[in-house]
Order: structure tokens, then sequence, then C-alpha cells
DNA sequence: TTTTACTTGTCGGCTGACAACTAAGTGCGT
DNA sequence: ACGCACTTAGTTGTCAGCCGACAAGTAAAA
């Protein structure tokens, strides 16, 4: 047992290495953003030396979207989906309220660090764009699809248009977060959320 | 007449010279952000010299600091002050949110820039992120009063909470926006915001 | 002619990249 | 088990390019 930390498996080494250095690229990227963080300081928070991120890496960009496939799968995976199950309509959103403010309560800066990366949508690497737009296109989908979902089981108007309503539920999300992360003392981001999630019975349900 | 143009004011150059310089700085920080906007950059789409921009403004933080006077200044002025008028709840909401879209149909490079800017609070002056916090918390402050006006008047359901319902109200405009201004192909801003504005009817509004 | 607007030359600091070097782990023959 | 050659992981030296800043110069107005 004591064999294990004095001699590492190179797999074991790369393994350490890579997830320190990526999430030292996160906490930093969240504090300065992306322009303002160095190599360097990246290699050197995570504990290593300031050349390691090149040598692992190639270039900042191939980082970057290391950085971005992790947090982008790290999200899919415990974020919406599985929670909703079989709800549709009012209910299924929210239940997405929800769980984002769970999300927002246990690791505000796994937030802010996305919401740093989502910034970088109009960076230095343009393909990067495509990929958020591709991201936030899916998001509307997926809430629209349960928005239709709830029209059909009639428990939502019909005269709603699941599209516009996904892209103002996204909306709220999105913005709602923003003033909080910019001024967290002032923004009482469950109050706000909350009463939206409340405010879609009367706005979406049917009397 | 002639003579106008060869021969102008020192007072005339001036003005002149420093318009052109912000209006460019705007075009660029709203194209590549403020990090990846160069002081020559700025200076030579304004027309002039690379070092114009520093002989004028000293350093990069004061040009962002005139940039940031500048369109706070021209946004308070013709933005939702003078329309609202008489206006409250309601209403007053959706005469706010119909001026935002005009704004946005008429000069999406202005949206843009401002929204690059909003972005900057996070940047390398921290002073920035101040003032901001503090244009925030107005612009919420200014919905909440007449939210609260709403409810004086008995328009507006006495269990909402003005606070939270002004964060979410700028949260759907902010978040939208953000959204169209990533994609704008794929989102229909004006289509959100009018069944956001019409939802606030059966929302906010007493039975 | 003097002042004010603007330009050009130049420099130092920072950063990403690469290459040469050291350290750690691995497989093989004995 | 053991040591030795080899591969892979990680570090340090170095450099070229970019950018903001400043200073010394030129053009335009007073």
């Amino acid at each position: 047992m004591s064999e294990t930390r004095t001699r590492r498996t190179q797999a074991e080494r790369v393994e350490a290495s890579d997830r320190a250095l990526i999430d030292a690229a996160i906490a930093l990227i969240a504090e300065r953003g992306y322009d303002r963080t160095t190599l360097a300081a990246i290699g050197e928070r995570a504990g290593y030396s300031r050349g390691l991120v090149t040598q692992r890496f190639g270039n900042k960009e191939n980082l970057l979207w290391a950085i971005l496939r992790q947090i982008l799968g790290r999200w899919s995976t415990h974020a919406m989906q599985p929670r909703v199950a079989e709800q549709v309509g009012v209910p299924a959103l929210q239940t997405i309220l929800a769980a984002y403010l769970d999300a927002c309560d246990k690791g505000p800066d796994r937030i802010r660090a996305y919401y740093a990366l989502l910034r970088e949508a109009d960076g230095p690497v343009p393909a990067i764009r495509n990929t958020i737009q591709r991201l936030h296109a899916g998001e509307r989908k997926s809430i629209a699809e349960l928005i239709r979902a709830g029209q059909a089981a009639g428990d939502v108007r019909a005269d709603v248009d699941p599209d516009a309503e996904a892209t103002v539920f996204l909306g709220v999300m999105r913005g709602v977060t923003m003033q909080w992360l910019l001024h967290p003392k002032a923004v009482d981001i469950l109050g706000a959320l909350t009463q939206y999630g409340a405010s879609l019975n009367s706005s979406l349900g049917v009397q």
C-alpha cells in the first residue's frame, strides 16, 4: 500500500497530471477568463512546471477543447435528463430549475467556470462558437419538447409557442445566473428562480 | 463652405478624432472583445495612426472608462425612462420590452458592444466591476419600483416579490439577448420577448 | 512664432512555443 | 530478484512576436 504512493504507473501519472492541469485551467479561467490565463500559471497552479501544458496539449487551443469536452460531458451527465424522467410540461420545467439551483448551491465554482467558457464563444477560436451554438440549440430543443409534451397531455395552454418559451426559459436561467455571478450579495438567485418557477403555473398552465 | 473642410478648429479636430477613436474601439470590442483589441488597431480603424489612442487617453484603461461612460450615457438617455412615462405595473414592463426590441432592431451593433462591455465586468480592471454592479442594481431597482407601483394601484398581484420579479425580468432580457447574439439565425428574440411580455399579464396580473 | 494635434521610432515586458535536458517507469536477459 | 537499456513523463532554457507605453519628431491651427 505504501508502494502505491512511491511507484505509480505511467498511465496513473498521466491521468493525475492531466486532471490537475485541466482542473487548474478551469479554476483560473473562472477567475480571470481565458485570455488572461497563461499556460505557465496553469502548470504551476496544478503543481507542475510552467511547460507541461504545452508538452501535453501542444497548444492553448487544444487545451481549451479538452476543457470544453470535460465540462460539457460532466454537465450533460448529471444535469437535467435523468431527473426530469417521466415528467412533462410545467412540473418538468420546475424540476429542471430545482436541479439547477441545487448545482448552483453545491458547486458555484463549476457554474462560474461554465459561464466563463460560454463567454469564449466570441473568442479567438471560431470553432468554439459553433460548439456552443449547438449546445444552446440542443438545450432549447429539449425544453421545447417538454413543453410540447405538456400541451399534448393537455397540461399546457395550446396558444404557447414552445420554441419561444424555451428561449425565455433558458434566458431566465442564463440571465439570472449572470446577475448572480456578477453580484452575489445583491441577487437572490434562489428567490428569483423559485418565483419564476411558480409563475409558470399561471403563465403556461391551463385554467 | 469649402473652407470649412480644409481648415478646422483645434476643438473640432479633437472632437472628431475623439469620436472616431471611441467608435472604432466600440466596433472592435464588439467584434473581438476588449483583450484582443489592440490600441494600434483602434487608431488605424479610426483613420489615424496607431499611437493616437495612447496620446489621447494615456492608457488602455482610461479608454475603457471613456467608452463605458459614452455607452452608458447614451443608454440611460434614450432607453426606458422617457417612454415608460406615466405607466406602472405590467404595461410599463411591456413598454420597456418594446423599447428594447426597437433598440435591438435599429442598432444591433450597439447592443453587441454593450454586451461585450458587460463581459468586461470580470476583466483586468476591478473598478469596472463595481460600475457594472451598480448599473444592474439600478436597473433592477427601477423595475422593482414599477412593479411595486402596480401593486399599489391594484393591478399587480400582492403575493409577487418585486425584487425577485425584477431580477427575472432583467434576466430574461439579458439571457434572451445573449442567445440571440450568439446565434441570430436560430433565436427569434422578437417572438420570445413578445411572448414573455404577454405572459406577464397572467403571471403578474390580478384575476 | 508658439501652441496644440497627431505620427513615428523604439523599448521592455509578457506569453506561447519549441527544443534540449533530467527524472521516473518498463521490459528483458540473466 | 536484479540490473541495464529503453521509453515515457516532466522541466528548464531560450526565442520570436506582440502589445502597451513613452519620447522625440512633424503637421496644423492660433
